[in-house]
DNA sequence: AAATCTCGTTCATACTATTTGAACAAGTAG
DNA sequence: CTACTTGTTCAAATAGTATGAACGAGATTT
């Protein structure tokens, strides 16, 4: 037969009660099991553990290194319980979470490390995507939480607001667009590339906690340069305005859009205790960048 | 029951080869053993491993996060199979080392962290002494090798030789000894305080690779200060030689005396494969100091 | 669509490993 | 010297596990 648990169990009794007997209290089993038990370990080792020259049976210089190793075996076999318990308790496997790479990812990537932190059960996958595909994801993939711009609500979600976060209108400050101080027309407008992000980047896979990026890196760097206008949060782009690195194209029909970021779910599965405890940690964070801002896009 | 092994190692087998049949012939049992195995597993776990409902079972959500988990309690319990393996091949659970706090530290330290680099089951422990202690410990405390300066060699005992190293009759550079440029007569040198570490410091049980250090430390400070004088070897002092804060005693017997480090070993216990290897490893360190002098002290 | 395969469960039976208490040997305490 | 404790060994009892046959249900083939 091959090693098992109960063997190491057995061990690790007798080690920490000093006795055969005093063990075999604890394990509620005869001394004689605790024997028999013993012998089938040394012999499937081939090693002795076990001084039985003297009268109190006393570990071999191999046995205390073992009783070591079977204590992390055992470490081991304990966290696997207390797993299933979670588990069993109605945590969450797994988590995915799609997010609209718009919104703030601050407060999400420290949610996201904040809960991993909290040593739950729970494996966390976090997808960045942009405009169609967190959708997509949210529906295709079977993702269980989304942040979202979207403002679609068919019935079959909940969704929770958060704090309102604005787009800006903007082109590089060589664009044609933004030569003259006059306001633009819808027709003007599309007279020129407007630079979205929305290519269905590949997925594989998804190891736990791994991240996926979309493209809006490369949109605003598209914007940047020059090869058009486009659409941008502006929490991503203060810096660039205030160097004049970007500009706001004065559309008449506006510049500027407020957005409601939401977090959703489907009606059909209500939030389990993993994602409870997620949405209340990421709300926590937003909470603290809207109160307290400690950072330089506050002001 | 409580959990076992085997019902792990049936879970890993299955999700292996993605199926009970060829599961089973891996590990040469019926189907049935299996279906028994897994389902005496879910039932302690209260959990539900696998869906029934399709054709081929096919694992819950629990169940392939708890596969993860199952394969750490077997990778553990291999590392206490190895670990017993090693044990059969003769290595040693333990390694008891002495070193005299004469002796260059550098090359052991270093041979210490490049013997635990080698995933050695052996627990290797490191006590530094000074004096009497050294051999005081390699007797009573049963170690199994020692770093000495010692002389002596019972015959009980064998030794190998090491690059030699000098002892220095030094002084503080205040010291009435050091203030005239003459010769010191032996009557001269007992009119002042030697100072020799050789306090039995109180040593508890050592855990795993732990150090203890006596006080060579405190004798160097004690001759710095100007307490008295004092023999220290030449590697420890050639800094506060070259700055002149301490200054050698020109006693007119000598104040150079060479001496030979050994590692000894019992002739009754010859060193195991840990020790021999620990033993090598200790060479390799010296020949690199020697050859090579990559110190400051070298030159 | 029918016949055939494959897969996994269930069941009764066979088996094997473990448990048990009693008897024993050996050491310890009073 | 006696009473007690400790751990081993043994035969018998027990509980857990393995097996192949029977079965149902999906796939696959023809």
């Amino acid at each position: 037969m091959g090693l098992s648990l109960d063997q190491l169990r057995v061990l690790d009794a007798i080690e920490r009660h000093g006795s055969f007997t005093a063990a075999g209290k604890e394990l509620r089993r005869a001394t004689s099991a605790l024997s028999y038990a013993v012998r089938s370990l040394e012999d499937s080792l081939q090693l002795t553990l076990f001084d039985r020259a003297q009268h109190r049976a006393t570990l071999t210089r191999e046995g205390r290194l073992l009783v070591d190793e079977a204590r992390k075996v055992l470490e081991r076999s304990a966290e696997f319980e207390q797993t299933a318990a979670r588990l069993r308790d109605g945590w969450e496997p797994r988590l995915a979470f799609v997010v609209d790479g718009l919104v703030p990812l601050g407060p999400v990537m420290a949610a996201v490390q904040s809960f991993v932190g909290m040593q739950i059960v729970t494996r966390l996958e976090v997808a960045v995507a942009s405009y169609r595909e967190v959708r997509k994801r949210f529906e295709r993939d079977g993702a269980d939480l989304m942040l979202t711009l979207d403002e679609e609500d068919d019935g079959n979600e909940r969704s929770l607001p958060l704090p309102p976060m604005e787009l800006l209108l903007v082109a590089g400050v060589d664009h044609p667009l933004v030569q003259e101080q006059r306001r633009i027309s819808r027709s003007e407008l599309e007279e020129y590339i407007e630079i979205a992000a929305s290519d269905p980047a590949a997925l594989g896979d998804l190891s736990p906690s791994q991240f996926s990026f979309s493209d809006l890196r490369a949109q605003r760097q598209a914007v940047l340069q020059g090869v058009g206008f486009g659409w941008l949060p502006r929490h991503l782009i203060n810096d660039e305005l205030r160097d004049r690195r970007l500009v706001i194209v004065p559309f008449e029909e506006g510049f500027r859009v407020r957005r409601i970021p939401r977090i959703v779910h489907r009606r059909a599965t209500p939030p389990g205790p993993a994602a409870t405890r997620f949405i209340e940690t990421l709300q926590d964070e937003i909470q603290q960048l809207v109160r307290g801002p400690r950072r330089r896009a506050g002001r």
